[in-house]
DNA sequence: TCAATTGCGTTATGCTATAACGTGTGTCAT
DNA sequence: ATGACACACGTTATAGCATAACGCAATTGA
């Protein structure tokens, strides 16, 4: 009983811990720690980091979720559409960047096909194989830095 | 005893503990975790974590050293020229990305104005303030790769 | 049916980072 | 000089982030 149901919707079927670990994010409106989110599902039967770290592992792969590097935390992808992120099984859209506000904690997502097309030269040009790229901007908000 | 004591060569005058740390991470061919630093140092009097992450807190801020936010380490500066990385006093040239090989920890430092100035660009149109930015690409580099 | 795979739960542990306290030492305005 | 201040330092304790290692349950498919 413990195996992926399949939604009516959308992507990849995820298992109750996974849907209920995307879904804190999803309604967060800014990046969440695994502890967080831990707490936020004891009333749901977690009670160890292990469960929200399996789940987010998986939603990381299925690109449904991004980690931020700069904060240990994690947010819900910001685009939806189809196969965001780059690897669904379909193409993405390359290298996701974030701009993230220390005042707020809201975190912009947006991806510039210049910026990552400039890394690749580098890469290509030093004969280096990119897996991953991280780009985040910290800073204020335009709300905040009013 | 404990103030800083100036060198006859270089930028801003460090004191016993940031230069040993500085000197580790400078001898270092791979990026190094605060508590390895700290195993490092433990035959000159290093006990606690405390006394190298505040050694790096200073060398972080006089742009002597970088932090690998994917990977919670820290390295030396890849290039002193100067006031490098962009506080110092004087310019600093921009935000400064990393290369980092996943097999044989090797990391370069670079820097591409054009990537700033998208960046940059796509802040000024959200009217966001950027702070710091990072820029991390994980990978295997090209001797690894082969 | 049986082996392989995957998700799950639990306990224990390890790694990363900072809080809070007190000490000593230089600087400098008074 | 002296006293206020800033700063580096040392120590203990604690907080926050992440994974190892074990075993069980369910699904899949040869």
């Amino acid at each position: 009983m413990n195996a992926p149901v399949s939604t009516p919707t959308s992507a990849p079927a995820l298992t109750k811990n996974q849907s209920l670990v995307f879904d804190v994010l999803d309604r967060a409106d800014a990046p969440m720690s695994a502890y967080t989110i831990l707490d936020r599902l004891r009333d749901h039967g977690f009670r160890a980091p292990l469960q929200v770290y399996r789940a987010l592992d998986k939603l990381l792969e299925f690109g449904m979720v991004h980690r931020l590097e700069s904060l240990n935390a994690f947010v819900a992808c910001a685009h939806p559409e189809s196969e965001c992120c780059g690897k669904g099984h379909g193409h993405g859209h390359g290298t996701v960047a974030f701009a993230i506000c220390e005042s707020c904690g809201h975190v912009s997502e947006f991806h510039d096909h210049e910026v990552d097309h400039r890394l690749g030269d580098w890469a290509k040009a030093k004969n280096f194989k990119p897996a991953k790229t991280t780009i985040e901007i910290r800073g204020l908000c335009g709300a905040c830095a009013a």
